[in-house]
DNA sequence: TGACAGGGTATCATTATATGATACTCTTTA
DNA sequence: TAAAGAGTATCATATAATGATACCCTGTCA
């Protein structure tokens, strides 16, 4: 094994490990050979990893097609979670009266390195599937939230975040040039907020405001989406930011130590 | 080790998978030692495991008091669980309908051995904290989707479901009689769909409606929570009663092959 | 029909790998 | 200042994970 070669690494636990993380959209149920193939274990080890998994109760695995699935334990991994994490304590009520409010889509999101993720969703209206799902990621330059996140920082660490960060494009429209990244985060700065647009979604406005910690620094913010049809520049900053400011510092006080 | 004493089957993975599960509502985040204690396991085990789900990502780890918490990554396996359940793509623009159309909390649960499990909830009002997070557990006899779902089986199934069942006490007034709870299961077998109250939570009115698979019999329901003061029999019977129905039936036929 | 391919399952000797006792360090408490 | 408690590091040992191999089953193609 050529692992971390340290007496205080369990290498079997670490291939375990591997065997969960290799299901995701694309892959959401697998044969044995299926699981080896994408993780790059041998056969064996698979055998008798996913067997332990499944013994386990960590993986289903159907009686006639012996494909392996993600159990319900995977959801209360989630549950734990969700206790262990007291921004979602403090957020809930706010977030569900926010929901009711402005009738649309709102979303509490985290910081995770260069990413963001989605801890808490509440989906309003038609939204796309993979936009209701709690612990979806994406990098924090292209969506709205870490850009209001990023933004609360010293100028100096956006800029080398604006110039490290990954970027993605996801629609036709997505911006992939990192001055115009810049100057949005930039615009964050100054107005405490962010925007985007046709980011991940053609035709969707995303409007999110940051969760400030005791330090100053954002990691997790309050997120809207809306249809760009529906919603004006004008509506949006009349009708739905001052909620979400609101919320946001709601949110925000009582969050004891950074996390 | 007094493990499971076979080839297929491996130690150190089921260790490490023992400490994720030891987080709970009550246990949010722990020190090395409370992890030792929780599981069972010895000082230098615990040290390696949790150190290799450090590494791994699979624990975050307070730099100044070294306690573990759950990470982010917990949540990516919840967001994997949510593409491979085919139900929940099915469900999900239902609910969102319902919980437009009715503005009160609904969800969507499975049944997960002799529990439930909520597997999407779009929260609405004011709710307990827990009952608004994916992911929570219980007995399946206690709640009216449990009860929706034993209600389509055979009558000898339902028997012995109700008599060997696990039942809990949440509330002063949560029915532990098996009898009543019989009666309860059999009105549900004859409407076509199940009511609780004051099970879970003082004054709280849970409606479900089974979702029933190619075979007939239902694993998941569709529910729904209301505040017992507000809503009366009557009203939940025009006013909610139907949608959830409509919703239930909406979500099953296309449901292809086993759950 | 018969042979082959592919995937799932089981076995086994071999040694690498996980083990847990022990000892060290640091911080907190009395 | 001593002692307790928790986190960290080391190490010799044998247990427990390894992966090659062989077996079985099912579906496919000639």
């Amino acid at each position: 094994m050529k692992e971390k070669q340290n007496t205080l690494f369990v290498g079997s636990l670490a291939k375990g490990l591997k065997l969960l993380r290799a299901f995701d959209e694309t892959a959401t149920e697998m044969s044995l050979t299926d699981l080896a193939r994408r993780t790059g274990l041998d056969k064996s080890a698979t055998q008798r990893l996913a067997n332990t998994l499944h013994v386990e109760g960590m993986l289903d695995k159907d009686p006639v097609t012996k494909r392996f699935r993600p159990s319900h334990a995977w959801l209360e991994l989630a549950y734990a979670y969700f206790w262990s994490d007291p921004l979602v304590r403090q957020a809930m009520p706010q977030l569900i009266d926010l929901s009711q409010r402005l009738g649309s889509t709102v979303n509490l999101t985290e910081l995770s390195g260069d990413h963001i993720i989605y801890v808490s969703r509440l989906p309003n209206g038609s939204s796309q599937f993979s936009a209701t799902l709690v612990g979806r990621r994406l990098p924090a330059l292209n969506a709205s939230a870490g850009r209001a996140m990023i933004a609360t920082w010293s100028p100096k660490e956006r800029q080398q975040v604006v110039d490290t960060w990954p970027i993605q494009q996801f629609t036709a429209r997505t911006t992939t040039d990192r001055d115009v990244i810049r100057a949005g985060v930039e615009e964050a700065a100054q107005m405490g907020y962010a925007t985007t647009q046709n980011q991940m979604i053609l035709n969707q406005t995303g409007i999110a405001a940051p969760i400030i910690g005791p330090d100053g620094r954002a990691h997790a913010a309050v997120q809207c989406s809306v249809s760009s049809h529906h919603w004006s520049r004008e509506r949006i900053q009349e009708e739905l930011l001052p909620y979400i400011l609101d919320a946001a510092l709601a949110i925000a006080p009582q969050s004891r130590g950074g996390y």
